[in-house]
RNA sequence: CGGGCUAUGGCGCAGCUUGGUAGCGCGCCUGACUGGGGGUCAGGAGGCCGUGGGUUCGAAUCCCGCUAGCCCGACCA
């Protein structure tokens, strides 16, 4: 195939449109790739077409090798599916609602899984069809409250997502794992590098749960990873636990007048003041915060929990969210915020800046069987022996020498506390180091969350009706043409892994003699023969500075110049990722184009 | 949702302070020259100055409202 650029719907842009801000944005427009349409829409015009054309084929053959089949859904769909599963109203602002002439409520969906297990609901009923792993590469519609750097984070983008269904857990298991390894190839042959880090579920449901990170300074993840290979995203960071330390030989714990000291700093100053101490200063982090927040129950129920933590850690709220769901008792999505001064009126037995969990001589604050009835979770660093200043529950005092275990308990452990650079990683595996990525493919197991809330049954072996178990994955398709627009440039623009340019070679005729253009021709006939794709820069009286410019924008991986060098019998090609060239004898060049193709 | 900035030919911008017939560069069209790094000259086409109102003889320019966009943050399978 031959692509003319005489003919081609393509215009390049010298400038940098205004509204973008990172190099892949930038250059797809400049390049003549994509035009922003809507705020987060993209155009895509023939060169970006092709682009996304081949991406999209390396990720249906790795699908179709673990035995995915294809199907295409509507994007557009009625509401009553994702009534039934909540999503109609959990989605929240990000769903894009419309409705038809009639006033019946429609949804540019932003996500398939109510149809897909709607699907095999429709026609499977036996153990005997499954499993089956379905997919697609459709649009998705999400109305995100700021879609930002092009292409990266888009409010309509393509996504290839898939669903496999399966009779028991050993099933998901298999169906998880085969999607893992596609997605590991699917990223390989792209040439994206990719890490696959723990991840919790959050609003899909389910239980296990990975992220495929493409690490980059402009990825809007974050996540922390070890030298020696651990890498997570923070809400799933777990905390390397401390051995309990035996107390017997602790001192009594003892309540002291700390005027004034609401805050940890101030508390610290006050401590080393009043009960200076012979092995060094106190610092924060020998006290204990409690810290009160609220979490916003899917009954619409508020509830207040106290989390005890070191004073020189902060409480995460978004780990505290991703955690806190095994300690409330109860399914369903769980919000979490800091707690008002409403809230803490409301339970007048806890101080504001001097709540702790007691004072080891009467009674308990803390602790759903404490005082104030307050479920108390820790974190896991508040382990039996430890030894803690905190409040006494009194404005002005502290309690010193509190001893876990001995002095207090409380209801759990949760994990809580900011993720800090130099924190050890939970393997062992060294410090851990915080690192941004852009989210490129996500695998969960559902398990039987939607299954359940649509009644999607088969019978067993035995002839009874079970629920079947999901799993659910995504790759981002035109966020992977732009992760790869971000990875493979320079200041001239992009730089095509081979797999995925829009075309093999990039042919171009400097000059203006008639013969520089008939050999041009002939080899461009000849490349096309050998099945090469070729962008051929045909345009008569365009200066060889703009071939040269456009050339090195548009971003082919071989260019391969028709010119000067041609009265010597001689045509130069150029990598454009390593900047070499080399001559070669008009004779040789079709062969020697096809061997830097081919590899 | 909070904060900041912006809105003028396809793109990038000036003009606004001090109101008076809308300008520059790129791109586009015609011709000539040039012909290996966005070249030169000449001549053209193309604009409801985001939108609604107000002040004024007269508004891109001053005043009020609205809308949209971008950036930072919050949020985000």
């Amino acid at each position: 195939m031959v692509l003319r650029l005489s003919t081609m719907f393509l215009r390049t842009l010298r400038e940098d449109p205004v509204d973008a801000e990172v190099a892949s944005h930038k250059l797809l427009v400049r390049a003549g790739y994509i035009r922003r349409a809507a705020p987060g829409i993209y155009s895509w015009l023939p060169l970006g077409l092709r682009v996304l054309a081949k991406v999209e084929a390396i990720v249906r053959e790795e699908m179709n090798a673990i035995g995915g089949q294809e199907v295409h859904f509507p994007a557009l769909l009625p509401r009553e599916p994702y009534e039934a599963t909540g999503r109609w109203t959990e989605y929240g602002d990000a769903l894009f609602r419309l409705q038809d002439r009639k006033g019946a409520d429609y949804l540019l969906a932003p996500t398939h899984e109510e149809m897909f297990t709607l699907l095999v609901k429709d026609l499977y009923n036996s153990y005997k069809d499954l499993p089956v792993y379905l997919y697609q590469i459709q649009n998705k519609y999400r109305d995100e409250a700021r879609p930002r750097a092009g292409l990266l984070r888009g409010r309509e983008f393509i996504m290839k997502d898939s669903y496999s269904f399966d009779i028991d857990d050993a099933g998901l298991d298999t169906a998880y794992a085969k999607h893992r390894e596609a997605y590991l190839k699917i990223f390989s042959r792209l040439g994206l590098e990719i890490l696959p880090v723990k991840a919790t579920a959050g609003a899909m449901g389910g239980s296990k749960s990975e992220e495929f990170l493409h690490p980059t300074p402009v990825g809007e993840d974050t996540f922390v990873r070890s030298a020696g290979g651990y890498a997570a995203n923070v809400e799933a960071v777990t905390t390397v636990v401390p051995e309990d330390i035996d107390y017997s030989t602790l001192p009594a714990c003892q309540v002291k007048d700390t005027p004034d000291t609401p805050t940890i700093d101030t508390l610290v100053a006050v401590a080393n003041e009043v009960a200076p101490r012979d092995a060094g200063e106190w610092t924060a982090a020998d006290t204990l915060k409690n810290v009160v927040i609220a979490a916003k129950m899917p009954t619409g129920e508020r509830r207040l929990v106290v989390i005890g933590l070191p004073g020189d850690r902060a409480v995460d709220l978004k780990r505290v969210e991703a955690n806190i769901a095994g300690h409330l008792e109860i399914g369903g999505e769980v919000e979490i915020e800091a707690a008002t001064e409403d809230d803490l009126k409301k339970n007048p037995s806890l101080v504001k800046g001097y709540m702790g969990p007691g004072n080891g001589l009467d009674h308990a604050v803390l602790g759903t069987e404490a005082a104030s009835g307050v479920l108390y979770l820790v974190d896991p660093r508040v382990v039996s022996g430890t030894s803690w200043i905190t409040g006494a529950n009194e404005p002005g005092r502290h309690v010193f020498g509190l001893v876990a275990g001995r002095d207090f308990g409380w209801d759990g452990t949760i994990e809580c506390v900011e993720v800090r650079e130099g924190d050890p990683a939970p393997d062992g595996s060294g410090p851990l180091r915080t690192a941004r990525g852009i989210e490129m493919g996500h695998i969960f197991q559902l398990g039987r969350k939607y299954a359940e809330s649509l009644e999607l049954k088969v019978l067993d072996q035995n002839g009874k009706l079970v629920t079947v178990t999901m799993g659910s994955y995504g790759v981002g398709v035109t966020r992977a043409v732009a992760a790869l627009a971000e990875t493979n440039h320079d200041d001239r623009g992009l730089m095509w892994p081979r797999n995925v340019a829009p075309a093999d070679v990039h042919l171009m005729v400097t000059g203006k003699g008639a013969e520089l253009f008939a050999e041009a021709e002939r080899i461009a006939a000849a490349l096309d023969a050998q099945g090469i794709e070729v962008i051929f820069d045909d345009r008569p009286k365009v200066s060889a500075g703009v071939k040269f410019g456009d050339a090195e924008l548009v971003g082919v991986p071989t260019i391969a110049v028709v010119g000067r060098g041609l009265a010597e019998g001689l045509v130069e090609v150029k990598d454009r990722a390593s900047g070499t060239a080399e001559n070669i004898p008009v004779a040789d060049v079709v062969g020697h184009l096809v061997d830097a193709v081919r590899g």
